[in-house]
Order: C-alpha cells, then structure tokens, then sequence
DNA sequence: AGGCGGCATGGAAGCGGTTCCACGTGGGAG
DNA sequence: CTCCCACGTGGAACCGCTTCCATGCCGCCT
C-alpha cells in the first residue's frame, strides 16, 4: 500500500504501450543484437542485406533508440544546457535572450540534440545547478548573462566539461571558450557617432557593473569622451531594462540639465530614456542625441526609431552552439574567444 | 582507426573522473546497494542506523544518482518539454514566450525535473518531435502557441503522454487539458471599455486566427459590438508582432479614416498601432482610443501608456506546470481546464 | 517453549543499449 | 595446397540503478 501512493509512478493502468527495443528490431530483422546496434549506429562492419534488413525493421516498427540506456553506456546524453544565471524575469523577457535560444537551438537544428535550459536562481539553487552540471547530466553548456560572482566560471573551468560563454567570463580561465561582440569597440564608436553629430554634453546610461558588456561598453564610452577631450561625468547605471532606463535618464536630466547625447547600453535602456526625455520635453534628436545598443528588434519600433549598435546575438550564439559541438566532439580547435565587430545602424535618434 | 574519428567520442586523454557510484556509496556506508538504494529514495524499510551511514557517505562522496541508469528501470525521465510549435523568432521575442517561460520553471523549481525545450519548425521537424515526444523522452508536456494546423494534439491525446496546453488547443479532444484566459469575454470586456468611453466606430487588429487566441478575441469583439449596435466591419488581421500591427493600423485608416476606437489583440501590435496613429497624426486616446492586450510589461513603456487587457501568463503556466506534474504523478485531478477571469487595465490610451 | 509474523537486509535479475572478443568463412598470398 | 588475414557476425559482459525475493533475525502470542 505504501508503495501505491510515492509519487512519479506510472497510474495503475496506464501502461503504455513498450516502445519497440534493440531486441525487437533484431529478431525482425533476423539479425543479433550487435548486428543491428552497428548498422543503427552508422553501419560500419555491416553487410549490405544486414543494414537494409535492419533498416526496414526499425521503419517498420518505428524505433527510436532508448536515450537513457544508450546515455548508461556511452556516457554521452545527446543533450547539452543553456545556463541562465539569472532571478527569471529580467533576462528572460530581454530579447537578448530569445535571441541566445533561436541561434543556439539553430546550431542545434541538424543534430538530434536536446536543449535543456538551467535557469540557476541565486543560492542554494546554484549549487544544484553546478552539481547537475558536473555529474555528466548533460555533454555540455553555454552560459549566458553571467555575473561577476557567478560560481560558474570557476566550477565549470575545473570541471572540464565542454562549454562556451556567450558574453565574455570574468575570469580569463584559460579553456573558457566565449563569443561575444566587441563590446568596448562598440561604446566608443557609439560615443564617436554622438560627437560627430554635435554633441558636447554626452552622458551614458551604463548596464549592471557586473557583468563584462556593461563594464566595456561603458569603458568605450569613456575613452571616446577623453579622445575628443570632453568630460565623462555624466554617468549613471541602469540594469538593462526600459524601467531602470527611464529612472536613469530622469536622474540624469536632474543632475546634468545641459545633456545633449547619450549613450544606452541597451536598447531597452534607450527606449526608457526616449520616453522621459519627450515626457519632459526635450525632443529627440534635435535637443538631446540618442543611441542604443543591440538593435534586436525594438529599436525599429520606437519613437523615433533608435540609431543603435549591432549586436548580433542570434549569430554570436549559433556560433556558441557550433563551437560547443566541436568541443564535444572532441575537434580540438582553437579556443580562442570569436569577437564580433561593432557596428552601427543610423536611424533618427541620432 | 575508423572508430577514432566517429564523432561524439570523449576526446583522448580527457578522461573526467568517474562520478560515484550507488556501489561505492553503499561500500562506503557498510551496506548492500539494496539497502543504500532504499535510503537515498525515501528510506522505507531501512533502519535509522542504516540510512545515517548512507547519508553521511552521500555526503562525503558528494554523489548524485545517474540518471540514464534511474531511467532506465523506472522509465521515468524526471524532465519535461516545453514544446514550441513555431518558426522561432516570432514567439520566442514575445514576451508571452517569456512569461511562460518564467511560470514554468516557478512549477519546477521545488522539483528536481528539467525542461527540455522542444522547438518545433514546421515539416519534418514536426514530425522528429512527435516522435521524442512519444517514444518515452519526457514524462510530460506543456504545449505553447499552438497552430490550428499542428498535428500536435492528436498525436499527443492518442499518446497518453501528460500534457497541459496553454491556451486552448483548437479540437477538444477528451483528456487535453489546458489553462487559458477567457479570451472571448476579454475581447468583449476590452470593447466594451472602448464603447463606454464613448467609440462608435471601433475597429480592431486582429491576432492570427489559426489560434484560439486570435478567434475568441474577435469574437468576443464582435460580440460586443452588435449587442451595442455597432458595426463589426472593420477588422484587420495581424500577427501578434508589432511590425503586423503597425501595418494593420495603416490599412485600417486607409479603409475606415473615421475610426475612433481600436481594440488590438496584443500589446505588441497595439504598440505598433499606436506608432502609425501619431505618425498619421491622430492624438490618443483624444481622436482614437487604444485598448491592448496581454499587460506584460510593454504597455506601461508606450506613449501613452497603454490600457489594455490583463493575461497571467506567468501565473497561468505555473499553474499548468502544477497540474502536468499532478498528471504524471497519477493523481487523478480533474482534467477540466483552467480558465481565468477578463480584466481590465485602465491607463491612459483608452 | 515452540512457532509465526514482520522487518531490515543482501543477492540477483533485469532495464535497453554498446562494445569487446572469439568464431567461422572466404579469398589472396606464399 | 596451406596459411593467414580481413571481415561480418553473434555471444556475453557491462553501464548504474531499482526492485523482487529469499533469508535470517527478533519479539510476540499461544
């Protein structure tokens, strides 16, 4: 009795239909086991007449090989993780993210591997993920939106498992493959655009201080200002999104009244300050110069539509993807970072 | 030779350190496998002695059960896809998608069950993901954004695989349960704020109508309208996405210039309405009233904020998380669907 | 005091694959 | 005409875990 009621068990009376085993397709076939494991796995050592005996019965029966027992004994899943390490909301509903998951699951198209997403809330829950991650749940892992005190880096460094950063690591481990685009490359040529509209008065509105994009992009930013000898006061951080963007460009009009650019770390950020600067009068872009970055899709949607910085995240994490696989495949190539130019895309706001 | 090159093998030399095994956590503890078998799964019949030294050398071994092996015999997977009928892009930059997303893993996140994301382009892929999901990959599903046209819910109600839609899938196949909003009455609530607020010629964009959402919102327009006396005439159809409804908008001032009201079947493609409005130079909601849908995030950052419909996506897949993990552990619950109430959000667009 | 039921325990049989190895067969070289 | 090798094949061992079943032990009832 007590054994009915433990959770997870099949309901009495569900019993499926078995899927078809190795066994089955074998005995169809008039083969054994092995034979028709080899001509399943690619055939080598395989007679003609066996791979197409074979090859009928599993059509005939429908047969998928069993993941789990074929994991228990090659110690591969077939499966790899997309880590967010992230309290949910916010990075999910950035299209940066969405971005991560069409290149990635683009990579991961022509393979039958599976994409698991490890969504790490802070705490305790890292410490599941990094177990799950250690202990050969999956063949591998990109990471994304990571932050400085991530435990990642460092467990994932030690534990030699295949993985790739989309972003660049805190830590230069040595073995920790990224992509990323250039992220300090692209605040100073975004600053460089804004000076060479006119601007003066260049503020910027920085993404978290955390994680590498917002500290690079707001270092471009800052170069570019003491190249053309202008100052780099005006500085405030936001968190990516379009609520912290407005907060900012409010506090920032209160502190430096006179602005007349600024920079966005994020296009989310940017359409945040777009709306306070029309709220409080200031027309964009003859009184007050702005431009984004990432250009994802909002940008285009704006009022007005927001000169920006490419980022080219569904590329940037289809190449994560296919460098992963390389990794698990054991294809030793370079694991030199993959950096993207910066790029930018004129549109009205600046 | 050959075997060296076959893709997919542990790269030489790379040899991780086997994880611990059950045998050497019970070699450790004093015990059979049995026995420590037993204590890490709940500890039925096993003494308190027994299951101290399982625990302590669990502990010190840091081990973690293999997975392919558990699934193996208990022919559970203990993980769960998230299926996505869609050509990517589209939904995947929803904040719909994103929501879901976060509700999910809310359900999932007392549980040790993974998500596995199962993105399903149309044609062949369809077919590879019926079939993982039949053969036994998951124990269960959660169905999002589903097409008239996918061949999804039969094969999925013929399987017997636990599944929850969210959103009502298009045939109401006995045993397909789903969580839903009210979308019928939203779209006739949301017609009804435009029509107290003074509208008489209200138009309204329409979501795609291969998808439940889509229909039951004009009709619930519809209805609205011809219970008022009003005429329904002018519709136009979109596609959920900002960039639809801006060009929806443009049509439907071309072929209804004295349209005052407009009720649009997501946020998105309000904001894109929105934009065409003010570029066309209509004031709202002074000229045209706005009224949206969905209030999940987007509406509060538009010019003017935007009034629109409430839809608990977050809070509607939690709960469809709950209930697919009621279905799999065989507590017969009621398979009615969950559907929840119509709400209006009053800002400043209608 | 003897028998009986209950309980913790270990042994062993699988779950469904892959892969090592030994075996028979046929063809080419010595 | 042998010998040997290469090749396709089947048998069998294992991957790590759960679970059935037999066993031995103890305490209790008659």
């Amino acid at each position: 009795m007590t054994a009915d009621v433990r959770p997870g068990r099949r309901a009495p009376g569900t019993a499926a239909p078995h899927a078809p085993t190795l066994e089955q397709v074998a005995a169809r076939a008039g083969v054994s086991r092995s034979t028709a494991s080899r001509a399943i796995n690619g055939g080598f050592k395989v007679s003609p007449e066996a791979q197409a005996a074979v090859d009928s019965a599993v059509a005939d029966l429908g047969y998928t090989p069993n993941r789990a027992a074929r994991t228990l004994v090659t110690r591969r899943t077939d499966s790899i993780a997309l880590v967010v390490p992230e309290p949910d909301e916010k990075v999910l509903t950035d299209p940066f993210f969405a971005g991560t998951l069409q290149g990635l699951s683009a990579a991961l198209a022509e393979t039958d591997i599976q994409l698991i997403l490890l969504i790490a809330r802070r705490g305790d829950e890292v410490h599941k993920t990094t177990r799950y991650l250690r202990n050969g749940h999956v063949d591998g892992a990109v990471v994304v939106s990571h932050h400085r005190d991530d435990a990642l880096e460092s467990v994932l460094a030690a534990s030699r498992l295949p993985c790739v950063f989309v972003g660049r690591p805190w830590s230069s481990q040595p073995g920790l493959q990224y992509v990323d685009v250039n992220n300090y490359l692209g605040g100073r040529r975004a600053t460089e655009h804004l000076i060479a509209a006119g601007c003066r008065r260049i503020a910027t509105i920085a993404g978290p201080l955390d994680m590498a994009a917002g500290v690079d992009r707001l270092a471009g930013w800052r170069q570019a200002l003491q190249d053309a000898g202008l100052s780099d006061e005006a500085m405030v951080r936001g968190d990516f999104t379009a609520t912290s963007g407005a907060a900012a460009m409010d506090r920032l009009l209160d502190a430096h009244p006179d602005v007349d650019g600024v920079f966005a770390a994020s296009d989310l950020m940017a359409v945040g300050a777009l709306s306070v600067l029309t709220a409080r009068g200031r027309a964009v872009p003859t009184d007050v110069k702005v431009i984004g970055f990432d250009d994802l899709g909002v940008a285009v949607s704006t009022a007005p539509p927001l000169t920006t910085m490419v980022n080219p995240v569904v590329e940037m994490s289809r190449v994560a993807g296919e460098l992963l696989l390389e990794q698990i495949a054991g294809l030793a190539g370079s694991t030199e970072p993959r950096i993207f130019g910066a790029q930018v895309v004129v549109r009205q706001s600046a």
